[in-house]
DNA sequence: GAGGATATTCGACATTGTCGAATTGCATTC
DNA sequence: GAATGCAATTCGACAATGTCGAATATCCTC
């Protein structure tokens, strides 16, 4: 990992958390000389990444960010591919449905289609939810076992009453949650609004992405309808992606008996 | 200017324009030998600023931009205040409205209200345009002279037929600009697509974005009463910025030949 | 199964980024 | 309106760091 690299990369992670920070700020932040980081902010500001804010010599994250991440929502296949099935998942259901990819411990949403019911929502598109405390989330962690393990070591950051923070609860879930290819949340991110999540696959059998229908606590559970029109989405987007089978294998544990002989 | 956060950059910028490049491809691009390259995106992709094509070993963005991105968005004061007056300058107006900042020789759209009248549309929010080839980049580089200078020396590309490509005339347009502070464009971006726009101020009278209506070429030239509400919207969001004056001073040129006893 | 191409690892060198001190600039106070 | 204090910026020397080329591993093609 390249220094300077990583620390600039720090950088915008600390702008992302606090909106505004002085360069003093960020050098007690990152714990670095002020210079240092001094230099690695124009670095960034160069390139757009990072900008001043109007008039004070505060700084904040840049528009060049904007524009990367619109290439990058271009770029990602599954996205482009699940967009009318997901539409029509909406339609269906008449909830409001998530297509989402794992960023480390968070799932970041990468489409979203609003409840098809008129009312006034929020674009939820970028949005990032602590994996742990998401459907999506879920899925995503239970076939990818090499981050699970590290993720159930550290503490886990409850979010509402509801956030499952015992690891040993949220390993059961998981493993539960490879059998079935469904994982579900109940008030566990945001109060009143619980969600089921499936796996979606590429051709290689490998899990890229989860989608998800966000269902009102109030309604919650969900009719077996909406599960099936869930699942079938979730086939339906794997199947143009080249996957050959759904729901997908449970990943292999680090360590099988004997398999070959 | 740090040489690896520079080259960092760059590969972000690469990828940005080419979705999948290997490790060769990209160090055939910047000029740089291979595992240099491939320490700089390995460093990016710890931070998930690069992601992998899954199966393949090729790269792509990362999920972090659009985590980013999202902060960015919320971070920018003028957007969350400008969003009620666009609202309502898309509803008298019946067009669709775009809120734009300068990032370099492009105008990034920072946010975007559709056209009225429930037609299918594009969301723009992210979308990048040529400064010299949009209303909205006419205005911005109008106040922000520096930029200006370089890049009327630079060759301006041609995105449609009535692109202004020619230094002087685009020069000659913005200093009209400065003095009546509104700026058009006819099908220069996109055909049959043309746009006005004017500046947004903030407290200390810099023009920090511009707000712009987009009219079908048909309908051009737009009634005055567009151009009414336009201005008027301009002037809200500048107001609740903190600005006391609009339309906004003309920038002081390079040189003033004797204002000052 | 062999060949080619591409990604990845490794270690030595010197370029490059880092750091602390000095300077400038801004804002607030008296 | 001058003076004080805080924060951003500039500068230069040192050595830690990133860079590069060669060697190795891995993947894909034929």
């Amino acid at each position: 990992m390249i220094q300077a690299i990583d620390r600039a990369a720090k950088v915008l992670s600390s702008l992302q958390g606090a909106r505004h920070l002085g360069i003093t700020e960020l050098s007690a932040e990152l714990g670095l000389p002020v210079s240092t980081v001094h230099g690695i902010v124009k670095s960034l500001q160069g390139h757009g990444l990072v900008a001043q804010e109007p008039g004070g010599s505060r700084y904040l994250l840049g528009p060049a960010l904007l524009k990367l991440s619109n290439v990058y929502l271009d770029t990602l296949d599954v996205r482009a591919r699940a967009m009318r099935w997901t539409v029509e998942l909406a339609r269906r259901t008449g909830l409001s449905t998530r297509l989402g990819v794992q960023l480390f411990d968070e799932v970041i949403v990468i489409h979203h289609n609003e409840r098809p019911d008129g009312s006034q929502q929020m674009p939820e598109t970028g949005l990032s939810i602590p994996a742990h405390a998401s459907a999506m989330g879920k899925v995503l962690l239970a076939y990818s076992p090499e981050y699970t393990s590290e993720l159930l070591g550290r503490t886990l950051r409850s979010l509402t009453g509801a956030t499952i923070t015992d690891p040993a609860q949220l390993a059961m879930q998981l493993t539960s949650i490879t059998e079935h290819a469904i994982a579900t949340e109940e008030d566990e991110a945001v109060l009143g609004e619980s969600s089921v999540a499936v796996p979606v696959v590429d051709t290689r059998g490998t899990v890229i992405a989860a989608v998800a229908v966000v269902v009102p606590t109030s309604e919650w559970p969900p009719e077996s309808s909406v599960l099936n029109s869930l699942r079938e989405t979730a086939r339906n987007i794997s199947r143009e992606l080249g996957a050959s089978t759904w729901p997908p294998r449970a990943p292999q544990p680090a360590v099988v008996a004997h398999s070959e002989p």
